[in-house]
RNA sequence: GCCCAGAUAGCUCAGUCGGUAGAGCAGGGGACUGAAAAUCCCCGUGUCGCUGGUUCGAUUCCGGCUCUGGGCA
C-alpha cells in the first residue's frame, strides 16, 4: 500500500502558505517546506517565510534550519524530507510538501536517485577554472567526447549543467544522460495528489509587485544590511536568493535603491514564470486556478474533494 | 506669440543617402535529475503623430496642423 503524500506548490506569491495551513488542519497533516531559501535562518522578510505565530499549531519542517553560509541542495533536501516524512507517518499523519522549488518536489515525489558520492567540490572548481580560461565551447567539447548525448541536450552556454555532467562522469564513470533516462522512468512510490495553485497572470504579477513593496516596508533593506554586516558573502547560495541579491547590489553601490526594487520585482516575475513552465511539464498535476473560485474556502473544498477522490486521506 | 528639438513596437531609442524598419528593456514560450529564488535557450508587423504636395513609389524630402520637451519674450 502506497503511502499518502500531498504536494502543494505554485508560483511565488500565489498564496500557498495560507492554503497550506487550512489544508493541514483539514486533513490532519504536517508541513514540510519544499523551498530552497526558506530553510535559512535570518532570511525572513525576503523569502516571505511563514512565522511561528502564523503556523496555527501546525508543525513545519525545513524552515529555519540552516545558517546562511551552510550548503543546501536537492540531495540534502531529499534526505531531510524523507526523514521528516517517516516521523509524520509514524504519528499517523499525512505529510504535506509545500513550496515553490519544483526540483526538490520532483526529487522526493519520484524518489530520484542522485548517485551519492563524496562531498568534494574539487572537480567542480577545476572545471569552472577551465571554463574561465578556455571558454564555454572548450568545456562543452570535453563533454562531447565522453557523453555526446548530454552534450547534445545541454547548451554550451549552460556552464553549470555542463560541469555537472562532466563531474558525474568523473565521479561515477557513468554518463549522466543514461542515468537520467533511467531515473525518468521511475513511478512515484507515493499515493499522491500534486496541487499547483495558480492565478490569472496579471493578478499574480500585481500581487508580486505589491508584495515587494510590502517587504520593503517590513524592513527588507535592514534584513539584508544585517546579513552583509555579519559577513555573509555575496557568493553564498543563500545570497543569490531573489530579494537578497538585488538589495545587496544596492548596498555595494552598484545601483540606486529605486533601480534595485524595480529589478527585484522584475526578477520575481521572471521567477514565477519559470516556475509555471516547470509545473506545466510535470505529469499528473492538479491545477487549482484561484480565479475560478469564489474564495479561499471554495478552493479548500475543491482540494479536499480531489484528495478524497484519490484516496489520499487517512 | 516667436525660435529650436522631438513625435518610429508596451517603454527607451536607432534607422531608412526615398523601395513600408531594428536593438535594449518589458512581455511570451521552452529546457532543467547534487548551485534550481540558480543556470541556459528561443520569440520583434508596428496606421514609422495627422494632413496635403513632389515622386512610379514617402515613415524617409517639402508645406501645414496637432502634441511634447527646452529656450526667448
Amino acid at each position: 500500500m502506497k503511502k499518502p503524500l500531498v504536494v502543494l506548490t505554485g508560483p511565488t506569491a500565489v498564496g500557498k502558505t495560507e492554503l497550506s495551513i487550512a489544508l493541514a488542519k483539514a486533513i490532519n497533516g504536517e508541513i514540510i517546506s519544499a523551498d530552497s531559501m526558506q530553510v535559512y535562518k535570518q532570511m525572513d522578510i525576503g523569502t516571505a517565510k511563514i512565522m511561528p505565530d502564523e503556523m496555527q499549531g501546525i508543525p513545519h519542517y525545513l524552515v529555519d534550519e540552516l545558517e546562511p553560509d551552510e550548503e543546501f541542495n536537492v540531495v540534502k533536501f531529499k534526505e531531510y524530507a524523507n526523514y521528516y516524512m517517516e516521523q509524520i507517518y509514524k504519528k499517523g499523519k499525512i505529510p504535506i510538501l509545500v513550496g515553490g522549488t519544483g526540483f526538490y518536489i520532483q526529487a522526493v515525489l519520484n524518489d530520484v536517485d542522485f548517485e551519492k558520492n563524496q562531498e568534494d567540490n574539487s572537480i567542480r572548481e577545476n572545471l569552472t577554472k577551465f571554463a574561465n580560461e578556455n571558454g564555454a565551447k572548450a568545456l562543452h567539447d570535453k563533454l562531447k567526447a565522453v557523453d555526446p548525448k548530454s552534450a547534445e541536450n545541454i547548451h554550451e552556454n549552460n556552464i553549470k549543467r555542463v560541469i555537472r555532467a562532466l563531474e558525474f562522469w568523473e565521479q561515477t564513470g557513468k554518463r549522466i544522460s543514461d542515468h537520467n533516462e533511467k531515473e525518468k522512468e521511475k513511478k512515484s512510490p507515493y499515493n499522491f495528489v500534486y496541487f499547483v495553485l495558480t492565478n490569472d497572470r496579471k493578478v499574480l504579477y500585481d500581487r508580486i509587485n505589491k508584495r515587494v513593496d510590502l517587504m520593503m516596508k517590513k524592513g527588507l533593506l535592514e534584513e539584508v544590511t544585517a546579513l552583509k554586516e555579519k559577513g555573509y558573502d555575496r557568493s553564498l547560495v543563500s545570497m543569490q536568493a531573489i530579494g537578497y541579491k538585488e538589495i545587496y547590489a544596492y548596498l555595494e553601490g552598484e545601483m540606486t535603491l529605486e533601480e534595485a526594487i524595480y529589478i527585484l520585482k522584475r526578477d520575481t516575475r521572471h521567477f514565477a514564470k519559470r516556475q509555471l513552465t516547470w509545473f506545466r511539464r510535470e505529469q499528473e498535476v492538479t491545477w487549482v486556478d484561484k480565479s475560478q473560485f469564489l474564495d479561499e474556502k471554495d478552493v479548500l473544498e475543491y482540494c479536499l474533494s480531489i484528495l478524497q477522490a484519490n484516496n489520499v486521506l487517512l
